[in-house]
DNA sequence: TTTTTTACTTACCGGTGGGTAAGATAACAG
DNA sequence: CTGTTATCTTACCCACCGGTAAGTAAAAAA
């Protein structure tokens, strides 16, 4: 329709919008393109200085709107939030449907999760979940992101416990190896840097690696001999 | 007032106040005990709620004084989080430099690391350390806090390339090694509640295996000795 | 006792931030 | 062109919070 001509940026993407900050330049778009725009700047801003500290008017501002505007698309602030993490929690669990998908042992699931958990934490909305404060939600929608977080638990112990019993991983406490590997995970979004020096797919597979192997020399392809000391 | 014998609940010990809720009952008590009550009340809160979310009232009210009296022992909010702080990288500074004393391998300095570090994260102001958010603090507070924090990486890291060099430690990117191990002990302080089912020393042993040793079945698990090649 | 000092209270200020009321302007339908 | 609707703005309200001023009362000193 009529491209006009300052116009013709042209969304590559009907969904995804090119810059947050254009998409407010024209009067009349559709709303969910703008939408989203609020979403994901309002998502950079947490992240950059925290739900608290980031005000209705820095979001605004960055968009060239005012305020009241983003009262169009969103009922409050907590709105916003709360639409933060429902999208971050559903790139999460759609990792989990492919890896229970993707057949394999206990410990290749393990380190599929690792894998692409560790990606999932390098995406702005996916760093949300881990990465802000539940305590900035009420206590609904919380104990609507708690669930989410058990169920991302559960299924982790799941894989876990899959691995013990067909003997691809050494017995241990599901609860606290699913803490530990999930603890690594979740703090990856508390210093990743976008243009930082490590890349997510470095990141994603060193961990996996480290995780699972552990520190301790000794394992076959080290170059060093291992003797049992109590047969 | 005047309860005359009631004064009698004595300090057990000159540092520690029974409880910093009783120690502004007597009108003059050493202010050292009443600063150190307002201390431990406010990490409480900060925990509980986070430092955003917390009132210089809330700190008060749970003290049973009123807000100005607060600024008898501390000039201002900020200077009661970064003393926070402080006294929590302390307690990590202390057991960094029982580990380098305590001689042994480079594995061995990792492990006894995670032993400690992990017990670290289940006292209140060594969490304040990693769950609070340092973009509370002004920039030059949070410099200190920075360096502080370097500090504890550039060891660990160096446990780590010193287990490498010695053989006991398989070779692996320390950068990312050490993000992983100090991830998953930073976000102890995330879930870790006092009266919960796991005792510090439970978490402290088990993640030191898990992250030691990983998860993968194969290596005869701890009663093992390693024989290093080089030398 | 009287005086001085320390510890604390009541009352208040100024700034900020979420959210709203009501009006303006552009797009669209007819 | 006209009326209607969606979109956005200016102006404002109110609650809260960090911090302070100024006064009060208890403890310690004299």
């Amino acid at each position: 329709m009529s491209i006009g001509n300052a116009r013709s940026v042209m969304p590559r993407d009907a969904t995804s919008s090119p810059s947050p900050r254009k998409a407010f330049a024209d009067r009349r778009r559709d709303p969910a393109t703008k939408r989203e725009a609020v979403l994901k700047t309002a998502a950079q801003l947490f992240l950059e200085k925290s739900y608290g500290r980031t005000s209705m008017n820095d979001v605004a501002e960055r968009l060239n709107i005012t305020k009241p505007a983003l009262y169009h698309y969103f009922d409050n602030k907590e709105d916003i939030l709360l639409e933060c993490y429902r999208l971050g929690c559903g790139l999460i669990e759609e990792t989990l449907n492919k890896i229970a998908a993707h057949c394999g042992n206990g410990l290749q699931k393990v380190e599929a999760f690792i894998h692409s958990y560790a990606t999932v934490m390098t995406v702005n909305f996916g760093r949300c979940v881990m990465r802000l404060d539940e305590g900035d939600l009420t206590s609904d929608a919380r104990a609507e992101v708690r669930s989410y977080k058990r169920k991302i638990d559960r299924r982790l112990r799941s894989f876990i416990q899959e691995g013990i019993d067909d003997g691809s991983i050494s017995p241990c406490d599901t609860k606290i190896a699913a803490f530990s590997i999930a603890g690594a995970l979740n703090w990856i979004c508390m210093w990743y840097e976008a243009d930082g020096a490590l890349s997510p797919d470095e990141i994603a597979s060193q961990f996996a690696r480290t995780l699972t192997q552990g520190l301790t020399a000794g394992k076959r392809s080290s170059k060093l001999r291992i003797v049992s000391k109590r047969s």
